[in-house]
RNA sequence: GGGGUUGUAGCGCAAUUGGUUAGAGCAUCGCCCUGUCACGGCGAAGGCUGCGGGUUCGAGUCCCGUCAAUCCCGCCA
């Protein structure tokens, strides 16, 4: 790669002893600068790395009191003399340690005030990194990460372009929906009173594309929900979506293993075993109380309601009446260290999720129960457990006694939680599986109705077709989430292509064919014209990079992220706009502090 | 919408049961320094303790509210 221009012939990661002698270029910040009085020594950097430059008074005076007034992190172009470094002085935890710089010419091409915080203190706090984005990408890891990101992109390219994908851009103005997540909205200046919608996904259009015949799509798809935030979460957000026509699931999931043993072979030189494990979601929700479960560690939930049917034990045989059952969990010789404490951590866990208490026994030397609630299970019982769980003396065992869902769901976290204070995870190992047969429906009590657990396109399996009228609940999709780690890291489905059938499924859903004209009639128009069978899925990039990054937060792998409050701390958005600019878009706001705002914002137009 | 944590100098922190004038380090500014690499030495300046109430003779410290950041629940097809 060449550098040469005015500014620089080599970048500050390149010099070594291989170029004494050399007059060259560089450019770039200072990252420190030591005047020593007599020596002045300067440490220049620019992306690739860092460069000592050195100044001697004697032979160059007039350098040396320009190089006075250096500060961190001003923007000089310098030219000089490659020189070996006395023998004493190598620096060799530096690329360029061997050598320095001794300038004959120096350039300050900017000043830089004094820094707002110090940008390599890694305990500097989060949002003064935020309102100085541009500076934290100068010295923390963050650079790193973008470069990460890069270079993923470019393999999911590389492999999908290979396989015959059309990357293909949909548009960002877009139409509100019902259904999902809330829509950031647009109004429309040319039609006041109407509003554009920002994509939660390019679900439509691609689906369209499918219609159109492109047979294999995909795009780095920029997606907008109008919803709180979490660390794993932001307003607007990156997607791989893709999406073919005339597959079933094996094509999807085989493309996408692909696309993921590619990247993790390329970033991590790690093979990954190939297809990915597969999990039906009751199995998942069964075995781990989850639909995304970390498998790089067993710790398995078992049911354990036969044992107790004609338990003593109110908590035990009042979940059994309500049609509910017993879970339990074995953690091998952990009685000794879950203390007290920590057993009321997992226990307000499980009350987080929904459970109404933990129950935890401890298997004693002599086979013995010991715990909170040891004293109701019978002799029998406490035999019967021991046998069904083989537990050995020392293990732990943790129990939940509620409705299906809630008795996995609780005790799926407190596997979680358990196995990270146990230190069974292995932070190294890169676990992919694949969740499917994901229920089509479910009943939302909010509403009164069903809602689509997928999203309305999606297919059922053809098995479970004639469910759809009498049992919505039971019909299973043709859907599947791939989890890396115990992130869903993506999902997809076979959609409907065939209008009939979207039109049950909206009928499912209790939408209206009036409503359903109205709100999705282009797509069932477009579904008439011979829409071929399709299905897609669609990969969380920000997710990926983070977990490859191993990072704690997808922020760090964001060069511009939002607050969790959606709001931008380096650019103040969003922020209050002029009347004149509500006035063209036909809007008035109801609230005082809005007007307000409107007053001290100083745009004009 | 709800719960937790945090908020003291530009930055990261300290300040005893509520008790004099809120401290030292880094950064900044000034002076000194010929082999540094987080250079070092001497000195100076720097504060509405997030904001608003309250309790008290007295509040950085206790109470209430509020704002912001963050983590989580709900929510996120």
């Amino acid at each position: 790669m060449s550098y040469s221009s005015k500014y620089r012939t080599h970048h500050c990661n390149e010099l070594g002893s291989e170029h004494i002698g050399q007059n060259v270029r560089l450019s770039g910040w200072v990252n420190s600068s030591r005047n020593l009085g007599g020596l002045v020594f300067i440490d220049l950097r620019d992306r690739e790395g860092i460069t000592q430059l050195f100044i001697d008074p004697e032979t160059s005076p007039q350098l040396a009191a320009k190089a006075r007034e250096i500060r961190e992190e001003w923007v000089l172009a310098v030219a000089g003399t490659v020189r070996p470094r006395p023998q004493e002085m190598v620096n060799s935890s530096r690329k360029t340690g061997a050598i320095e710089l001794e300038l004959s010419e120096l350039e300050i091409l900017n000043r830089a005030k004094a820094m707002p915080y110090h940008l390599e203190d890694p305990s500097s706090s989060e949002d003064l990194r935020l309102k100085y984005r541009y500076l934290d990408m100068r010295r923390s890891g963050l650079l790193e990460n973008l470069k990460l990101r890069h270079k993923i992109s470019k393999v999911i390219r590389e492999v999908l372009d290979e396989n015959g994908f059309i990357e293909v851009e949909t548009p960002i103005l877009s139409k509100s929906t019902p259904e999902g997540a809330r829509d950031y909205l647009v109004p429309s200046r040319v039609h006041q009173g109407s509003f554009y919608a920002l994509p939660q996904a390019p679900q439509q259009y691609k689906q369209l594309l499918m219609v159109g015949g492109v047979e294999k799509y995909f795009q780095f798809a920029r997606c907008f929900r109008d919803e709180d935030l979490r660390a794993d979460r932001q307003p607007e957000f990156t997607q791989v979506d893709l999406e073919m026509s005339f597959v079933e699931p094996e094509q999807v999931m085989d493309i996408v293993e692909q696309l993921l043993c590619a990247v993790v072979k390329n970033i991590k030189q790690i093979n990954v075993p190939c297809p990915f494990p597969r999990l039906s979601w009751k199995e998942a929700m069964h075995k781990y109380g989850s639909d995304k479960p970390d498998l790089r560690f067993a710790l398995e939930l078992q049911d354990i309601s036969g044992i107790f049917k004609h338990s003593q034990f109110k908590a035990f045989s009042a979940a059994l009446e309500q049609g509910g059952l017993i879970k339990a969990l074995k953690a091998e010789g952990q009685a000794q260290k879950c203390s007290r404490k920590v057993l009321d951590q997992f226990t307000e866990t499980a009350r987080l999720y929904g459970a109404k208490g933990l129950v935890w026994l401890k298997v004693e030397a002599d086979m013995s129960l010991s715990g909170s609630a040891a004293k109701f299970i019978s002799p029998e019982e406490q035999r019967e457990l021991l046998e069904q769980l083989q537990a050995r003396g020392g293990d732990l065992i943790l129990i939940v006694a509620d409705a299906w869902k809630t008795a996995c769901e609780s005790l799926g976290r407190v596997r979680l939680q358990l196995a990270e204070f146990a230190g069974l995870i292995n932070q190294n190992e890169i676990n992919f599986l694949w969740v499917q047969e994901f229920p089509l429906l479910d009943w939302d009590e909010e509403s009164q109705r069903f809602v689509a657990v997928h999203h309305p396109f999606t297919s059922p399996l053809d098995e479970d077709l004639q469910l759809l009228q009498s049992k919505p609940a039971e019909v299973r999709a043709k859907a599947y989430d791939v989890v890396l780690n115990g992130v869903e890291l993506g999902g997809g489905s076979i959609r409907i292509h065939r209008p009939e059938l979207q039109a049950q499924m909206f009928k499912s859903l209790g939408i209206s064919d009036q409503e359903a004209k109205l709100l999705f009639g282009h797509i069932l128009e477009a579904f008439s014209y011979g829409a071929p069978p399709h299905g897609g899925l669609a990969i969380g990039l920000d997710r990926l990079v983070m977990l490859l990054a191993g990072a704690k937060s997808i922020r760090e792998v964001i060069a511009f992220p939002k607050t969790t409050k959606a709001s931008c701390l380096m650019s103040n958005s969003p922020s209050a706009v002029s009347p004149a600019q509500l006035e063209e878009l036909g809007l008035s706001l109801e609230t005082e502090e809005g007007l307000s705002d409107q007053i001290l914002d100083t745009k004009s137009h």
